[in-house]
DNA sequence: ATAGCCCGGGAGTTACATCA
DNA sequence: TTGATGTAACTCCCGGGCTA
């Protein structure tokens, strides 16, 4: 097809005039060719045989892109039209880029749910040590109303209890920072991970 | 520097073939 | 027969190379 020819034929004296404002430009319907004369050969759209594709396919592993001598080589070699090479070079590479999509979109996929499973462990972890903590917090409790018969601000008790707490929450400081993260991370159930990249 | 032409490629679309 | 799917071919647009 002649390039130039097909561009100055397609340009409308509308989009002459005003062609930053044509945003959604109707495309011109394709006519049907119902055995009619195509710009490519005068014959109706036909099926590569087995063993063209097998060439092209040969040659696309090897290059995903032709150089116009090698096109031209290609198609006298497999009884093509050179454009018809070319197109089909074209769509092959829009197959293989929706082929790898898929691919690197499985991936992603994968990696998400092992992100989402290590969320439900730690999840269900952190819901047994506040347990835990509590159950210790209780003991505190108990201990400390034994210890001075009902007084119960007495240094003795405050201090056995900040001792707890250093204790059992070490660096955190304080179990409400401690579990901070984890709290805030339930407003987007199964997404958060996606904060790290962002 | 720049305007115009030519060419190839990407994105999106359409028409046709094939198959369940 | 019909709807889904695959694919050849088309349209539109853009950017790069070349040249006058």
């Amino acid at each position: 097809m002649d390039k130039q020819e097909d561009r100055t034929a397609l340009i409308s004296p509308l989009s002459q005039i005003a062609p930053q404002q044509e945003k959604a430009k109707p495309r011109r319907r394709r006519k049907k060719n119902k055995g009619g004369v195509n710009s490519l050969s005068g014959f109706r759209k036909r099926k590569l045989t087995q063993e063209q594709v097998d060439v092209l396919e040969l040659n696309f592993g090897n290059e995903h892109k032709l150089e116009s001598e090698k096109k031209d080589r290609l198609a006298s070699e497999l009884g093509l039209d050179p454009r018809q090479v070319a197109v089909w070079f074209q769509n092959r590479r829009v197959r293989w880029k929706n082929k790898k999509i898929g691919q690197e979109f499985s991936k992603l996929q994968s990696a998400h749910d092992g992100v989402v499973l290590e969320k439900c462990r730690l999840e269900s972890e952190v819901i047994k040590l506040k347990e835990k903590l509590c159950e210790a917090e209780k003991e505190i409790q108990r201990l400390g109303e034994r210890a001075d018969g009902g007084a119960s601000n007495s240094p003795i008790s405050s201090l056995t209890m900040e001792a707890m707490d250093t204790h059992l929450l070490g660096e955190f400081g304080g179990y409400e920072e401690a579990f901070y993260i984890a709290d805030n991370s339930y407003n987007n159930p199964g997404m958060e991970w996606m904060n790290l990249y962002m």
